[in-house]
DNA sequence: CACTGTACCGGACAGTTGTCCGCTTGCTGT
DNA sequence: ACAGCAAGCGGACAACTGTCCGGTACAGTG
């Protein structure tokens, strides 16, 4: 099951390859769509193949420069949950992926594009399962409509990563709460047509 | 402000490049992402920078292409309005939406990215109007929350874009239905952290 | 109808993404 | 040590997008 060992040179030149990433995107001060691939790889010292090996799309490389933020948001979801309830909790981690992102658009993108891919390849993504906590508590409580999974929060929370800079104070905190607000059981009152 | 008539030769190109396009995506199925542009100019019989000028973006191309459906979308708002309460006609609104883009997926993008783009050119998408009707008259009748606007609905909405062909009658429904849900007025229950 | 300017045409071209395949190199067993 | 081989490398290559500009032809004018 665990295949083999991964080769030396293979794990220098995937962290080549990461590095070169977060040195371009510091660079470009986190325009994501300005990433040149081919740029990376030679500033890696790689060929292109070998970037495209490692990182099969320019989300999976994005994730991988994230990694150290989407662990954060992970890990802080255990204490928010003992914390708080669970929408509470849920609220408090939504507005902490929301100061990620204003200062690192990139996590959104991270997030979205990771995720969601991870999902049609059968795994579960750790932020998968972060949101799918949270989730699951906050149905348990009563206090989260039951109809409602994790894959649909990473649509909604879409929304954030198609906000531009210029805007992104006034919408994201909007866009957040309708989200939010729609997470409530459904009391019957606003059932679409059928 | 009107400008000048566009020429005899520029009306027809740009008619034959909307007529090809539709056959290239009826014939690759509705796969948006698969239309080649270069393709497309060649089998309109004009070149690429033609079909450019007429269509800055593959974007506005779609939007040219849907614009039957995008119209009838923004003419059905008067009627609903007049039929029902602003929210049910939101919500027959949103279903109607919903049905367009089970059946032509492009729909979706055509609307995202058109009104969007609309928007940062300063004019005003019909679509984006045909929203802010809706939600205007909502807020009217204090069954809105206030701080929405129809970009934020445009960003919402933007989910129904990602969800993929074979989930889409799983997802679309309980997406539409949490941001409906969501635009209720804020009775103080779920307020975000400040 | 000839004339002229200008809106428009169309393909060559440059930049980027993503694939493919012959060559190289680290690992493993002897 | 050393040989064999599979994992891995890297650049050539093909596809697509979007731009640019010399040439074309439409539409007003005399």
């Amino acid at each position: 099951m665990a295949g083999r060992e991964p080769r030396s040179d293979a794990v220098a030149n995937r962290n080549r390859i990461v590095d070169a990433a977060r040195v371009e995107l510091s660079e470009s001060n986190g325009a994501i769509a300005d990433l040149k691939l081919h740029a990376i790889a030679k500033a890696a010292g790689v060929g292109q193949g070998t970037l495209y090996r490692h990182f099969p799309t320019r989300e999976h490389l994005l994730a991988e420069v994230y990694r150290a933020e989407l662990t954060q948001l992970v890990e802080a979801v255990a204490p928010l949950l003992a914390e708080h309830s669970p929408v509470e909790a849920l609220i408090h981690w939504l507005a902490r992926l929301v100061e990620y992102a204003r200062v690192k658009r990139g996590v959104m993108t991270a997030i979205e594009a990771s995720a969601w891919h991870d999902l049609y390849s059968g795994q579960h993504h750790r932020l998968d399962e972060a949101l799918g906590t949270l989730l699951d508590e906050g149905k348990a409580a009563g206090e989260v409509r039951e109809d409602v999974d994790a894959t649909d929060m990473i649509l909604l929370l879409g929304a954030l990563s198609r906000i531009p800079e210029a805007e992104w104070d006034a919408r994201a905190a909007t866009v957040v709460a309708v989200i939010v607000d729609g997470l409530r059981p459904n009391r019957g009152a606003r059932q679409p047509v059928g």
